[in-house]
DNA sequence: TGTACATCAGTGAACGCGCGTTCACTGATGTAC
DNA sequence: TGTACATCAGTGAACGCGCGTTCACTGATGTAC
């Protein structure tokens, strides 16, 4: 929240509601972008706190910041802009993890898990966030700009899931005849194990690393015997 | 709307903007409750249309209904209780329409299959609702009531699966050694196949209903010779 | 090296809006006599 | 059969709140001379 480090010496007299703690030490000349990354974490801050959308208003993140509220138009058109930017960097965020993962590791069986892994591990870093990110319909005001860039940047996502089912089924270890359905297959899959276990904590889950294993193999009909992490 | 078929004759001087158009005719003596049901009927159109809980406002209710905001109360708390019944309800139908899409078959793969097709029907008939009923995180402030509800209609709901796969292992029609761990794959891939396709149309997808039985027979582990819908 | 000044980064007061909630009320419906 | 009256079903005005957005402003930072 404060990045330059300073601590706030003079304590505020809090008169007005917007600002209940402290004040932000304002940027330097040529550092007023600064605040624009602030703004956005403490966007997302609320988001994860609140799991609502509607709940990311000009003033709650102003009163994070610890900003007066207009002061947000100087890095945002409007509170929608930042909810935007909130979700185009997650959606970047999601698929360059999955890929970064695969990336150094040649066995296809291994590859397809381990992004599997991945998606999941970065959904649940930020959990509302990704809810968000799929949950909204199209027609949400927000799709206009997020929907179009999020098509894009799943489907090449998606590609990569598709390429990993087909090596596998090349390289002899999965008898897969559709790599296309089957990696929706998987995709319906993981969205499932990322929402599910979060807004069903009460459920006796099994171990969820396991199921995954499990169900992906079967999804892709990998041979048993060529696998390593079998149940 | 206007459940005992009046027609509204007087056009409204519309000076309230609270009531946009036409009055509702007053209920009977007795039937008050009636306006209960068109609060919850209201209250459902609007979270359908906007998919957001947020949306579903006291006086965005009143306005559709055709009443004063204040009538409201007389029927529930505050409108918060108006979203926990129409959850609850929610829960109600989708576990009501899976148990009757199931009972009166006899065949186990059948009965899977069908009481997996079922929910998939009840989610698609509302998908806001059915999106709000699982997505919400357990320490939302309907979660209290609501909640716990969804949590026991839920479990009641997952014997049913989890006797639908064992049933297929008993009959040898499936080789499932674990039908907890699958059951909760199923779901699973129930919960991702009700939610994906609402929220992204844009998505090429392969024909759901065929990827939802290849998927479910793969997950529990059903022969193939066995089954009648095999890819 | 000192000083006037432009600019940058942000402030504070104000507005109109829709919201939840309260309160006293109204007028049609049915009932007791 | 007629009439006074209780009750039911809902109204309308008002309040305080948080919100988005506007506008004129302020004061520290850096720069030209």
């Amino acid at each position: 929240m404060y990045p330059n480090g300073c601590k706030v010496t003079s304590v505020s007299t809090n008169l007005d509601a917007d600002i209940p703690v402290g004040r932000r030490p304002r940027n330097r000349r040529g550092e007023g972008s600064r605040l624009r990354q602030d703004i956005l974490d403490a966007a997302g801050e609320i988001l994860e706190e609140t799991g609502s959308p509607d709940a990311v208003t000009l003033r709650a993140i102003a009163r994070r910041v610890g900003i007066a509220a207009p002061s947000i138009y100087a890095h945002f058109p409007d509170p929608e802009a930042v909810l935007v930017q909130l979700l185009i960097d997650g959606f970047v965020r999601l698929t360059a993890t999955v890929e970064e993962a695969m990336d150094p590791l040649s066995d296809p069986v291994e590859r397809l898990l381990a992004g599997c892994r991945a998606y999941l591990r970065q959904a649940a870093s930020r959990p509302q966030l990704y809810r968000i990110l799929f949950d909204h319909a199209d027609d949400t005001p927000e799709a206009g700009t997020a929907g179009a860039l999020s098509l894009a940047q799943g489907l090449r996502a998606f590609e990569v899931l598709v390429g990993a089912i087909s090596d596998c089924a090349r390289a002899g270890r999965s008898v897969s005849t559709d790599p296309f359905a089957d990696a929706t297959a998987v995709w319906v899959v993981l969205h499932g194990l990322a929402i599910l276990p979060v807004s069903n904590p009460g459920f006796p889950w099994p171990p969820l690393d396991q199921l995954l294993t499990t169900t992906v193999t079967r999804i892709a009909r990998i041979d048993a015997s060529t696998s390593v992490n079998q149940e």
